[in-house]
DNA sequence: TTGACATATGCCCATATCGGCATATACTCA
DNA sequence: TGAGTATATGCCGATATGGGCATATGTCAA
C-alpha cells in the first residue's frame, strides 16, 4: 500500500501547506472565486483548481457556480474533527505541573510493561 | 515535486492514521517501549518502529534507552501548532449565528472581487 | 455564431510513501 | 563466548502525489 489518498481524510487533505494556505484565506476573505485565490496566493490556475478539487471531496470547501466563475466557500466544520483530536493533548501544555506528574505517574507504570493500559488505549483509539 | 516528505511537518507527520494512533496511546499510557506499543496496537514491530522514526524526526516524540528497550515519549507541545491552527476556524463552529453573519458579508464582499482582502490574508499566512 | 474569459482535466515526471520481509545492530544473561 | 531478546534498517513493489503544460469544458457578450 502506498500512502493515503489526500482525499480519505481531513488530516491527510491538510496536510498540504498550500491546501491550508487557500483555506486561510477563504477563512479571512469569505467565500472567493478561483481567480481571486490564483492572484491571492500567486500560485498557477491549475494547482489552485487541484487543490481546491482536494479540498471539495473532502468536504471543507463547497462551490457555488456563479456566471462563469465559481465560487468557493469554507466549510470549517469539517475542521472540528482535527481539532477535536489535538484538543486531547492540550493538558500536555496547559499545565506545566500536570504534565510532570504525569510524566512521574507514566515512568512509574513503564517499569512494568503497560500492555493492559496501552491495550485499553488502542481499543479506545480503535473506535474514535 | 511529489507530495512534501511525512518528516517535514507534524501536520504530515499526523496524517497518517497509525501514527495517530500510537500518540493516542503514549498519550493515554504514558511512556511506551516498543514492544509495548507493537502489543497494543497489533501492528508489525518493523512498521512501528518505522512510523516511531517519524514521529521522532518530527519532535512529537523522544527516545530514552533502557536497557536494550527504548522507551518512547510523548512530546504533545508539537501538536500545539496544529490545534492552534484549528482554533483559528474555531468561529465557525462555535456560533450559529456568528457563521450566518460571517457568510453574509463574505459573499457581499464577493460581489466585487475581494483582492485586496485576499491579498493581505494571503500574507498573513505566508508569515504563519 | 464567434470570440474572450473562467475553470477543470488529462498527461507526464520525479518523488516519497507504506507495507512486508529479511537482516543488521545492540544489549543481557548464562 | 554464544544464544536470545528488542529495535532499527535496507530493499522491494505498488501507489498517489504535486507541479507544469496543454487543452477541454462551460459561460458570457457582442
Amino acid at each position: 500500500m502506498a500512502r493515503a489518498a489526500t482525499t480519505t481524510d481531513v488530516f491527510n487533505a491538510v496536510a498540504e501547506p498550500r491546501r491550508r494556505q487557500i483555506l486561510d484565506l477563504l477563512a479571512a476573505a469569505g467565500p472567493c472565486a478561483v481567480g481571486a485565490i490564483v492572484i491571492a496566493l500567486g500560485l498557477p490556475q491549475p494547482a489552485v483548481s487541484k487543490h481546491l478539487g482536494v479540498l471539495r471531496e473532502v468536504g471543507l470547501v463547497s462551490v457555488e457556480k456563479h456566471g462563469q466563475s465559481r465560487v468557493y466557500q469554507l466549510n470549517a466544520k469539517e475542521i472540528q474533527a482535527v481539532h477535536e483530536w489535538t484538543r486531547t493533548f492540550e493538558r500536555f501544555w496547559t499545565h506545566k505541573l500536570d504534565r510532570i506528574k504525569h510524566r512521574a505517574e507514566a515512568r512509574a507504570r513503564a517499569q512494568g510493561h503497560p500492555f493492559a493500559i496501552a491495550a485499553a488505549a488502542a481499543r479506545k483509539d480503535r473506535a474514535s
